[in-house]
DNA sequence: GTCGTGTTGGCACTCACTGCCAGGATGGCT
DNA sequence: AGCCATCCTGGCAGTGAGTGCCAACACGAC
């Protein structure tokens, strides 16, 4: 990784913190691109390059997650089941980002808590979770040879759908008051999806 | 329904259909809110008193589909299995929908054609989605008892990640030559869901 | 030093989307 | 019929996101 990446993702990391910190305190729709900037001190044609969008640079820390289990997804072995190993995967990282104990952890929290309120930042996550989604798929495929398509798609998107679950129901949880394990939230989402039934029970 | 209602779905019906043939021939971002209102011979202000934005005018006949779900989960039994149920509805809808048999099942597939090309398109059928959802959800709730929130949105999300792949590869199986089933499409990622490996090896 | 490459900031522009207001149509009432 | 309340529409002016272009600047390699 050479310098000028380093600097790049460093005030990347700046800009973002900026932009999720007045979103935070006056809502995204009253934020403009001009004060993040400003704030940052950067200019607003500058805030463009390195994000596509406003809402883009509050997901930093999301993205971050995200490319910890893309960074996973390499050590797949396509002699035992998949489903398992990308729930795997997730537990994992998961427990990396739970609760506010890790600086990461923290900053995800502070993301999905927001999202609760702020549409627009839901539908830049869901965006960016769709690119992720891709390269993931596109991965999967080339792992199980290309035949089956559909069923990486579908593993994918089954897996990421418990994910997104649990993610909402922590932010939900902080927010009302009781702490919740991230961890636990998103093994009963699995749960759930693989027996409704027992799982109901428990 | 009051005749004014009839009014307002004709219109908001034949601006739709200029909005998406102007997408297909130019695409999304080469078309102007303008242009899609002179078209419809309509003012630019009045196309947003139909449509919150641009894109959600190609959306009618997806919304339609939707609909069409949200009027059948007034008929869920609390005392049977949730997801079969839903999955069930949600079978019967894309039955009427399949092809380009009937009319509505024709306008479906050529939104979902297009999106394939038009991520802007995407974004807005996830936001879309995303209403129907915690519309679905809510309700859901309510039968189960409000105990388990976590389960109601699980297995809505399950079911619809399910539906959202079966439609996409629907759109690309007919884009790229075969005609494929829409119904068996989707009883293929239940399945695949439900039992990975042994989907898998049919 | 200098040269090529990549980065920044300003400028001007397009266009989605919104609040406001004034006129017009509509449907219900007597 | 005539009248009234209500909703619908179109125009106007404004905001602000996002983009292409160009000129100045920083840098690492030689």
């Amino acid at each position: 990784m050479s310098l000028r990446d380093r600097r790049r993702a460093q005030t990347e990391r700046e800009v973002g913190e900026v932009a999720l910190a007045l979103f935070e305190a006056h809502g995204i729709d009253a934020t403009t691109v001009d004060e993040i900037a400003r704030q940052a001190g950067i200019s607003p044609r500058t805030f463009f390059r390195y994000f596509p969008t406003k809402e883009r640079a509050a997901l930093v820390p999301h993205r971050d997650l995200e490319d910890r289990v893309a960074a996973m997804v390499d050590a797949l072995s396509p002699d035992r089941p998949v489903l398992p190993q990308l729930e795997e995967i997730w537990v994992e990282v998961l427990t990396a980002f739970d609760d506010g104990r890790s600086e990461a952890g923290e900053q995800v929290l502070r993301v999905r808590r927001l999202m609760r309120t702020e549409p627009s930042l839901r539908l830049a996550a869901a965006s960016l979770d769709e690119e992720r989604t891709l390269v993931l798929v596109a991965h999967l495929r080339d792992l199980l040879g290309d035949l089956d398509d559909l069923r990486a798609r579908v593993l994918v998107e089954t897996a990421a759908a418990a994910v997104r679950v649990a993610l909402d129901a922590w932010a939900e949880a902080v927010e009302t008051g009781g702490e919740v394990d991230l961890v636990a939230t998103y093994a009963r989402c699995r749960d759930l999806q693989h027996d409704p039934q027992r799982a109901a029970r428990t």
